[in-house]
DNA sequence: TCAAAATGTGTAAATGTTACACAATATAAT
DNA sequence: ATTATATTGTGTAACATTTACACATTTTGA
C-alpha cells in the first residue's frame, strides 16, 4: 500500500482525525447476545464437532445452511428543480397501499448482487451506464411482513434529463427526499441511510457530476452540492475550489434561455481525474 | 439535516473535495447487463404481470423468491509488536488445506446479521464487548466451492492482550496482515476491502482506540496509526493534534519496565468526545 | 558515571480557508 | 434605445491549519 518510509503530508490525515467520533462499545456497537434470535440449525463450531467426516464436503456443508430470501433495493436519485429527488414506486402490497416503496427486486438463483441491482436499474429506468454502487445490507428478521428477506441497499446516480431515461410505468414517481415522511416496510431507514452516505460520499469523491448533464455551470454544480448537504456556500470559494482542481473542461459555451447573464458550461474530465489520481501520495480513499 | 441558512465552514468540505475521485461509469460502475447471469425465477415486474391476484399475498410472494445461504465473515484485527494482526482459522475444506480462512458462519434463520457476527465473535474470541461493524457483501455466484453462498463481511477491532480474550482452538492464529498472501475462498480480497476500509475509517472516527488497551502512550498510539496506514508521522505534530482534540485524559501513570524514560499513559473519553460531537455543525460523518 | 534510547516541548514558514464587493453581461420591460 | 433586473465573474487580506524541524530531559543498563 504504502511504503513505509514515505512520508505523506499530516494535513489531510489530520483534518479527518479532528473530526474523529466513536461509537463507544456499549452503545450502538454493545453485544446483542440477550436479545439475540436463536437459530434452530447448527453454528459451524457445532457443526464441525457433530459431523467431523462431513465436514471436508463442502457441498453437503453449504446445502446444510439455512437460505435466505435475498433481494436488492436500489435508492436511485436523480436532481431536478435545485432538489434531490428519489425515484419511487407505489408499494404492490395491500399493507402498504398509498406508501412508496423503493425499487428492488430479489436476486436471482446465481447472480451476483451487483448484476440484481443493474437489472433493476434497467428495468425500471431504461438505462444501462448508470453509477451505483453498494452501501449495506438490512437483515432484521421482522423487516419484511412476508416473512425474513434480506437486501441489500444499493445507491445510484443518474440524470435526470437524460435523454435514455424512460418512466414507462405509471406507478413511478421522482419525490423530494426532504418530504418523504414514511414509506412501506422499511424503506425509510434504507432512504436515510443511502442519502447520508451519498452526503459523506459527494464530498470525497466527485459523484456529483452523475446527476448532472454532460455540461453544467458552475451554479448548477453548486445548487447540487447545496442541495445534497442542505447548506449554503460562498460562489467564489466553491468556484475557486473546483477550478483549482482543475479538472474542469471549459468547453467554451453558455447557459441558453436564461433571463440573466448566461454562465460558462463546462464538463468533468474522467481521464485527467484517473491520471492525477495515481500521482497522489498520502491517503487514498479507495 | 441541516438548516438551508445554515452555514459551515468551507474548510472541511474543501478538505474532502479536493480528494475527490470518481469512478467513470464505463469502468468500475459499467452496467454488466452482457455477462449477467441468467435467473430462472420471474423478476417482480414479470411476477407482477403474471400473477396480478398474487401481488398482494406478501407470503406467497416471498414463497416464491429463490432463497440463498447467508454467511457472515468477520475480518478481526488486533495491534501487536507494532503491527496489525488479524485473526484466522485453518480452513476446513479439503481443497483449501494450508489456507487460512475468515472466521464465519451461517446466519441463523430469522438472525439479523449484526447478531450472526457478533455471535462468531463471541464463540471464537469469548469476548462480548468488542468494535464491529458491518462493510459490505459479497455475492460472487462462484466465491464458494460449495455452492452460491453470498457472504456478508464485517471489521472487528480489539485488544489482543484483553483479560478476556481466550483463543481456545488451536486451528485460530493471529496474522501480520501484510504477510498474507492468499486464503480460502475469496477471503483475501474481503480481508483486503476491510483494511482498506478500516485505513480510511480511523482517519475519520477513533476506532483505532479499540485496538489498544484501557490505558495507553502517545508512542503506541501513534505506532498504532503508522502501522495501520504504512506511513510515518512526525511525533510532535501527532502529539499536537490529538492533544488539541482534547479527548485524552492524563492519568498521571507512566508506562513502566521499557528501556528508556517511560512515557505517560492516557485514556480516551469517550463521554467527552460523544458530548462535544452534537456541538459540530457542519458535515458529520454519521 | 556515562552511554543509549526514548520522551516532551515551541516556533516560524507554508499552505489552505474564509469573508467579502463591484464591474460585466445578458434579458425583459418600457 | 434605455433602463431595471438578475446573475456571472473575479481578487485579496485576515485567519486558521499544517508542516518542518532541534534540543533538553528522564530513565535504564553497562
Amino acid at each position: 500500500m504504502f511504503s513505509k518510509t514515505e512520508k505523506i503530508k499530516l494535513c489531510t490525515f489530520y483534518t479527518f482525525t479532528q473530526n474523529i467520533y466513536l461509537v463507544p462499545p456499549n452503545d450502538r456497537f454493545r453485544l446483542k447476545c440477550d436479545s439475540m434470535s436463536k437459530s434452530k440449525a447448527l453454528t459451524l463450531p457445532e457443526f464441525r464437532k457433530t459431523h467431523p467426516g462431513l465436514i471436508k464436503d463442502h457441498k453437503s456443508l453449504v446445502d446444510s445452511y439455512p437460505r435466505v430470501p435475498i433481494t436488492v433495493d436500489c435508492v436511485i436519485f436523480g436532481f431536478d428543480e435545485n432538489e434531490l429527488k428519489v425515484l419511487l414506486i407505489k408499494s404492490d402490497f395491500e399493507i402498504y397501499k398509498d406508501k412508496w416503496s423503493l425499487l428492488g427486486d430479489f436476486a436471482g438463483d446465481n447472480e451476483d448482487l451487483d448484476d440484481a441491482a443493474y437489472r433493476v436499474l434497467k428495468e425500471r429506468t431504461g438505462m444501462n451506464d448508470v453509477y451505483l454502487e453498494q452501501v449495506r445490507a438490512f437483515s432484521n428478521p421482522t423487516r419484511h411482513p412476508g416473512g425474513r428477506v434480506i437486501t441489500i441497499a444499493y445507491c445510484s446516480l443518474l440524470n435526470i434529463q437524460h435523454h435514455k431515461l424512460k418512466i414507462t410505468e405509471n406507478e413511478l414517481h421522482w419525490h423530494s427526499v426532504n418530504s418523504i415522511k414514511d414509506m412501506a416496510f422499511d424503506h425509510k431507514p434504507i432512504l436515510d441511510a443511502c442519502y447520508a452516505w451519498l452526503q459523506k460520499r459527494i464530498q470525497e469523491h466527485p459523484l456529483g457530476f452523475n446527476l448532472l448533464p454532460d455540461k453544467f455551470s458552475l451554479r448548477e454544480l453548486q445548487n447540487l452540492y447545496e442541495a445534497i448537504l442542505g447548506i449554503q456556500l460562498d460562489r467564489r470559494n466553491f468556484r475557486k475550489k473546483f477550478f483549482s482542481m482543475d479538472f474542469l473542461v471549459d468547453i467554451d459555451e453558455y447557459e441558453q434561455d436564461v433571463p440573466h447573464r448566461p454562465g460558462k458550461l463546462y464538463k468533468f474530465n474522467f481521464e485527467k481525474y484517473e491520471k492525477s489520481r495515481r500521482k497522489w501520495t498520502g491517503i487514498d480513499f479507495a
